[in-house]
DNA sequence: GTACAACATTGACACAGATCAAACGACAGT
DNA sequence: ACTGTCGTTTGATCTGTGTCAATGTTGTAC
């Protein structure tokens, strides 16, 4: 685990991140405070849940899973991070980070000290908009994922997986139909609350009908309406 | 929809609620920003998915709902407040609210502008700290809920919610083992992603099983740790 | 190149919870 | 008290997804 500086006024990943916003002055100042980046191979985790809290992550290169692990062995996986989204906000609330981080790819972070952050979001305005907004939109996408875990069939659930995959990889700048997943069915499948043979069987659905060519993790978006109008499907007559 | 004077200074929830660990003189700057409480009859919106976003609320008296709705009018019920408890966070990340916030009984609210807060966190330390343990905890929160639609079997998924509603009573000072549900089976069943009469059967079943005993929305939990070790079940042989 | 381990696909069958349906209870308005 | 409405309970049956099991595929270590 080794660690480097740097700095987000060179970093491209400004406009998906914490300094979206802020001017080139108040980037800097951002740079004063992110000291290092940490390298964490692909499987190892980032933080565990209890660790205690001092940082947010950025992440800047790489693939993260979020997971909660239940007494019993039960594990959710509560969300999947890419580059420019942060990592670690469910710390602040009790001092010990309450669920895992795991790199699902060789993957690079950025270290916040976080009370440093709250330091300096007191101090510029814009920064404090906009970490707070990056907290809130935490809040919407749970709501998302609730929606989704609650009250859609498990081809709704996997189509939105899949457009919300494709939406994120383009806003990097990457293809948004065509892309390499991460993680494994089982951890789709316990994502979007569903065993992997379900998954596996959507993916192979998916295919028949036209809509995906699916080749292991390689995935082809072959008709994105059609996926869209998987979506908001309560019955199958 | 009248409104009235209110003070954080003289509100008995001051611990549960966003004065917590703020100095007397604190907590009366934070009076001079809380300028209206605002009364909202049951069944009427507090705010709408949609709308503007320019404060959040602090429950004074009542209970909510929160949900999201699909375009084919499936409805998830996201989350259910009680005094102290925030509305609102939702809003801040886009400008508008991004569900529905309904008051279940007679109810009333302090209204919080959001911008005013902001600028008060930047000045006052310990809110500004606060406000981000309370956004966190919201996050926390929204993991357990996926933990549960995700993993849980739906008697899992009933008593964490009894458990969880008797440990919120009982942080009001109310009794822990007796208690009055304002929502509906069906929005307990939208909430754990249930049907209703399966919500209904359950209640049943543990009625049966004497853990609890149920009179149409009287609940009383007779055996609290009989509820407990309905949690961490995974399969019954 | 071969062998192994991890992951993915596919099929057959089981079951938890959904759906459909009927009856019951509580409460509000007349 | 009577009636209608809304919410709840309970039963019978159906079905989407889970479970169990076998086979196929890919990548890695030797």
């Amino acid at each position: 685990m080794s660690s480097l500086k740097v700095a987000c006024s060179q970093c491209s990943l400004q406009e998906l991140c914490l300094p979206f916003g802020l001017s080139n002055d108040e980037v800097e100042r951002l740079d004063t405070l992110i000291g290092t980046r940490r390298k964490i191979p692909r499987g190892q985790h980032l933080y565990r849940a209890r660790d205690n809290f001092e940082a947010i992550y950025a992440v800047k290169t790489g693939f993260f899973k979020t997971d909660v692990l239940l007494e019993d062995g039960r594990e959710q996986v509560t969300g999947f991070q890419m580059a420019g989204e942060l990592l670690g906000l469910d710390g602040i609330s009790g001092d010990k980070h309450s669920c895992n981080a795991v790199a699902l790819e060789d993957s690079e972070v950025c270290l916040i000290p976080f009370a440093q952050l709250e330091q300096l979001s007191s101090e510029i305005r814009t920064l404090q908009r906009h970490f707070h907004k990056v907290m809130s939109r935490e809040i919407v996408r749970d709501q998302g994922v609730m929606m989704l875990l609650g009250s859609m069939r498990a081809e709704e659930r996997l189509a939105a997986f899949l457009l919300n995959l494709s939406q994120r990889f383009q806003a990097r700048g990457y293809s948004a139909s065509e892309f390499h997943l991460r993680m494994t069915r089982e951890e789709i499948g316990s994502y979007l609350g569903l065993k992997l043979e379900t998954v596996s069987r959507a993916f192979s659905h998916f295919q028949e009908a036209g809509l995906i060519s699916v080749q292991q993790k390689h995935i082809r978006i072959i008709d994105t309406d059609g996926l869209r109008q998987m979506l908001n499907r309560p019955a199958s007559p």
